[in-house]
DNA sequence: AGGCTTTACG
DNA sequence: CGTA
DNA sequence: GCCT
């Protein structure tokens, strides 16, 4: 990564001013833009270089680079200062601007002929040549006036849309499509009769002169046509024409091809450009390693932006103070997403995520930036310093706020969730997402619901009848698989914590200091010349000023390099040991879910032995019913010697071939248990209050209450086995669930891993080659082998010059 | 001083 | 050279 | 014309 602004689509900002990113494709272009005045005004120069020298003249690649700049310059321009720190705004652009900003037009693009045309609305290079009467494209222009539709990027006007088709995994199905395509279309009339401008169908023959694939694989179908929109008599009153391009690629190029065709020519010259500087070769039919020839796979947009090494949406342009609608400013943040701008707050976020995790307890939801105190921000206008700090810190959570969304987009579900999409739309208050199902459904102990499914209400009804385990629980028969995990993660976590950060900070410590030595012998060096200047020490003022004007630039360069160290290194370093809490706190989900499961497995069994035990009372109450029966019958009906005898092993089973079931004796509920004390109410007085008060020896409680238990208590049985049930299916399924997220996790750390890795390698071999550059000073290399002898180096120099200053 | 996007088709 |  |  070079030290240029152009590294750091993402650097530092508050409010008003953000450093432009050199490269069209690390910009954003806001709409409408801010700098349209501007734009309008240097755009004439821009095409009367082109007119002059050719598009590929640097004269005009110089003009075309400048405007593209500008009109990604997410700020207004107002003062040349600001202009001249925009990339591509050198000496001589920084002169007309000066002339716009001073009298709000400038003179080039006002000469005669320009200005006449200009006014007629003539704008553009394809407008002149329809000034020019050019008969190539008359049948174009027949229909221009037709052509009007908002499209692509964000536009208010375009003048075409590109239509890409492509097979799904089906190379070679895509052949001839075009060419019957564009038939069927004329035949429908919906091009008109000159309505193909072009139509290549090299594609065609691809597979059958397969013989130079490098070349063809940039032949894609192409049909250059004006589209007629038919008037239906009542929306439309009038056919509309509209010019379009139909491209067909095959599956493989579809990425590039995407890329490649819906860009502007600016942001792919600079997409190029960036391959071309990591050695990668781009077009529109994939991207290939220069040194090798070989083939990088990227099938996918969004894979071309990933090989590339650049970000890919959303992108949180900026952070703004505003203090709308409440009488304290406070920091807004504002989110690009598919060319549509939504404003969210610090607050929003963090309910965003907290939904996300209740909906999807097993998945890494990314983290968050801490929150940190910005409660002086407010006031932070009358502290400069203060301000600065804050601006500093705001800057910072905006770009971990952007890989927080990065990160949840590049999530195969997170990415594609409802609420998370909601979140990304401005048409949508946040406040009614939060408000309204499913985050609304799901209950606060994330036990209580489904994994798969937290906003079920069946098995929300279900599960609410399930134990939640105490905290000190231990489990019976853990899972050998997440016991590792469990392991692993808390030594990441301690290490990354503990080692790691540890590292870091005695690293930025180190050069913090360092970048304070340059500064400080800069200013005590810059101090010296001046008094030597006044004294008239002959050429060595300017010698020293030299130096010391060297040592500044050294001084810079490590503050650069702090800040950039800090931003691909020290942040996530800190967002990796968020992750590994989050992963801590999954594990630990699916942990209490399994305690859970054996927690109700226990209360089964226990409310099993309960049941036991209450039918045990229940027959007991019924052996001792049946044995007043017989009393009863004995003494009243004056004995039957038929007349069974006592139960004598008291089991149901007994009882119920008694009275001639097959079947084992059905559970006891009060139906069945209700014959029993019917013959006690035939049986009067006596025997009733003997019964009674027997039955108050066997069992204190009422029958009726007791029953009432036995048959609550089997519901709660037959629920909290179908729970059971559920929450096995749903323990096996959190912990796949948990584990392939592990896993896709783990293959996201690596590559996160490898891409700080090199880009530390690259980024610190060219910050020492330009240290180094500077002359007479010596270089201070902190994190290297290099270190101590230079520092050494960096200590006879200061004390020489510490010499030089005590001697005068 | 040298680079500045890319490459085929009509 | 002009088209993408 | 601007940048490395």
């Amino acid at each position: 990564m070079p030290l240029t602004s152009d590294s750091d689509s993402d650097t530092e900002s508050s409010d008003d001013e953000q450093a432009v990113p050199m490269l069209a494709c690390r910009r954003l272009s806001p709409r409408p833009c801010i700098n349209q005045a501007l734009v309008d005004e240097l755009k004439p120069l821009r095409e009367f270089r082109f007119l002059q020298y050719g598009t590929h003249a640097k004269e005009s690649i110089s003009y075309a680079t400048a405007v593209s700049c500008i009109i990604g310059t997410p700020f207004k321009i107002e003062t040349v200062e600001q202009a001249a720190k925009i990339p591509k705004i050198g000496e001589k652009l920084t002169l007309k601007i000066q002339e716009f900003l001073d009298y709000g037009f400038i003179k080039e693009s006002r000469y005669a002929k320009a200005n006449e045309l200009y006014e007629r609305g003539v704008r553009t290079l394809e407008d002149l040549r329809r000034a020019m009467n050019r008969p190539r494209i008359k049948s174009y222009l027949k229909y221009y006036d037709d052509m009007q539709e908002k499209y692509r990027r964000g536009k208010e006007f375009s003048n075409d849309v590109d239509i890409l088709f492509t097979y799904p995994h089906r190379d070679g199905e895509e052949r001839g499509v075009l060419q019957a395509l564009v038939e069927r279309m004329q035949q429908k009339n919906l091009i008109p009769e000159d309505g193909i401008l072009t139509l290549t169908t090299c594609g065609t023959d691809r597979t059958i002169t397969p013989n130079r694939s490098a070349t063809l694989l940039d032949a894609l179908d192409k049909a250059l046509i004006i589209f007629r929109h038919p008037a239906n008599g009542t929306t439309r009153v009038r056919d509309k024409y509209r010019r379009v391009d139909l491209v067909v690629t095959t599956w493989r190029e579809w990425g590039s091809a995407v890329v490649g065709w819906t860009g502007s020519t600016q942001f792919e010259r600079d997409l190029r450009r960036h391959a071309k500087r990591i050695n990668l070769k781009f077009d529109s039919g994939g991207i290939r390693n220069r040194t090798t020839d070989e083939p990088v796979e990227a099938v996918t947009e969004k894979d071309v932006f990933r090989v590339l090494g650049l970000d890919y949406i959303p992108y949180i342009v900026d952070a703004l103070k505003t203090s709308e609608g409440a009488s304290t400013p406070y920091i807004v943040y504002r989110i690009v997403f598919e060319n549509r701008e939504v404003r969210r707050r610090y607050s929003d976020f963090v309910s965003l995520r907290q939904a996300l995790a209740t909906l999807h307890p097993c998945f890494i939801v990314p983290p968050l930036p801490p929150k940190n105190s910005l409660s002086s921000y407010a006031i932070a206008g009358a502290n400069p310093a203060k301000a600065k700090e804050d601006a500093a810190l705001i800057a910072r959570r905006r770009r971990m706020l952007s890989t927080f969304l990065n990160r949840t987009l590049e999530h195969p579900v997170l990415g594609q969730e409802r609420v998370f999409r909601r979140f990304l739309d401005p048409e949508t208050p946040w406040h009614d997402v939060l408000h309204s199902p499913p985050v609304t459904l799901v209950p606060k102990n994330p036990l209580k619901a489904p994994a798969n499914d937290p906003t079920n209400a069946e098995m929300l009804a279900l599960f609410a009848s399930l134990p939640i385990p105490s905290s000190s629980a231990t489990l019976q028969h853990p899972d050998q698989r997440f016991l590792d995990s469990e392991v692993f993660t808390s030594k990441f976590s301690s290490h990354l914590a503990g080692s790691m950060e540890k590292v870091n900070r005695r690293l930025m410590k180190r050069w913090t200091e360092a970048a304070g030595d340059w500064g400080e012998m800069g200013g005590g060096l810059n101090g010296f010349a001046l008094r030597m200047g006044e004294d008239g020490s002959g050429g060595l003022d300017e010698a020293t000023e030299k130096v010391g004007m060297a040592v500044d630039a050294g001084y810079t360069l490590t503050n650069t390099m702090l800040k950039h160290w800090e931003q691909e290194f020290t942040e996530p370093l800190q967002e990796y040991t968020q992750f590994s809490n989050i992963i801590k706190s999954l594990l630990k989900y699916r942990h209490n879910k399994h305690l859970q499961y054996e927690a109700a497995r226990e209360l089964l069994e226990s409310k099993r032995g309960t049941l036991e035990e209450l039918e045990r009372s229940e027959l007991e109450a019924q052996r001792l019913e049946k044995a007043l029966e017989r009393v009863r019958i004995v003494t009243e009906d004056g004995g039957s010697d038929r007349a069974v005898s006592p139960p004598s092993g008291s089991s149901p089973v007994g009882a119920a071939a008694e009275s001639g079931a097959q079947a084992p004796l059905p559970p006891l509920p009060s139906s069945s248990g209700s014959l029993a004390p019917q013959p006690a109410k035939r049986g009067g007085g006596l025997v009733s209050a003997l019964k009674h008060s027997v039955k108050g020896l066997v069992d204190s409680d009422p029958e009726s209450t007791r029953r009432s238990t036995i048959s609550k208590t089997r519901e709660q049985i037959n629920q909290l086995d179908d729970a059971i049930k559920a929450l096995t299916g749903d323990l096996r399924f959190a912990s796949v669930t948990i584990q392939s997220d592990l896993d896709r996790f783990q293959r996201q750390k690596v590559g996160d891993i490898r891409e700080m890795c090199l880009d530390f390698a690259n980024f610190h071999k060219e910050w020492a080659s330009k240290v180094r550059s500077v002359p007479l000073v010596a270089v201070i290399l902190p994190p290297t082998h290099l270190c101590s002898q230079n520092l050494a180096m960096w200590e006879e120099t200061k004390a020489a010059i510490d010499a030089i200053v005590d001697d005068e």
